[in-house]
DNA sequence: CTAAACTCTACTATTTTTATAGAATTAATT
DNA sequence: AATTAATTCTATAAAAATAGTAGAGTTTAG
């Protein structure tokens, strides 16, 4: 499951991508237009700009707008940066691989093969959804 | 991401699975054949119990047996079974819906149609792995 | 100088996870 | 009937993750 933390991501991302072009929106409204609480929103948001995903412009009449065009943000990217890994186990892993301690011998493991099988299914369909897919729903 | 107590499931499920026709498991051999914690297992074991997954007889000489057979035990269901939704969001799940609280219009959401498709997908590959095919690998 | 916005650090409350402890129950054997 | 070895049940607790909130600081336009 996504945490609230992704989902206010990419809802956030989504608001951004509806705007015209050249538009900055401030937090406020986004939170307002996407239902999102303002505070953690201002959090993921400069979290969103530390990925290079959003920038900002600072002080009066400032706000957010997209960084990434919005056919290049992936379903998978935002799950990897806000909640990690996209397969089921650390050690089925890519990008966040860690051997499980409990696990005696990885060769041997045979939970391993079948978790990487579902990673590389799930991983091709989260590539394919992008901020701009979404819209077009 | 499975939690510790999905992948012990597994784990026992595949101990059981393994053993010789007819053998009933002692809780203390499968935690060190699996490498579990003996006092979790119980827990989990109990949990696949109610869930009959497996059966047990109990007092002197008891222990544990797979119930269902190994090819009918797919990686979905114990996800669903221990973990929950399979769906990214409450919102896109076939046996665990709940609408966001933070959703204005579902049927305007444009998150939800493709977090369906993701899990259209990955419930696919997941009801593909079964404990049987597990030890094929 | 002031207003309005982003930025940053820290904190807190709640929930979930990951177990552990210990008593009760069941069943086979002596 | 007593003993032993196993499951079963209830309760508890420590740790981690999640979901926010508070408030001061910084930046920029006018």
């Amino acid at each position: 499951m996504l945490s609230h933390k992704t989902k206010y991501a990419l809802k956030a991302l989504l608001y951004l991508a509806q705007q015209p072009e050249n538009h900055i929106s401030k937090t406020i409204e986004i939170s307002e237009g996407a239902n999102i609480p303002k505070k953690f929103l201002e959090q993921i948001l400069l979290d969103l700009k530390r990925g290079h995903f959003v920038s900002s412009k600072q002080g009066k009449f400032g706000g957010y707008y997209l960084l990434k065009s919005k056919e290049d943000i992936t379903l998978a990217e935002i799950h990897r940066y806000f909640d990690g890994a996209i397969a089921l186990l650390p050690c089925a892993s890519i990008n966040f691989y860690e051997p499980c301690s409990d696990c005696k011998n990885e060769a041997d493991c045979l939970l391993r093969h079948g978790l990487i099988a579902i990673r590389d299914e799930t991983l091709k369909a989260m590539q394919g959804i992008t901020i701009a897919s979404l819209e077009k729903k």
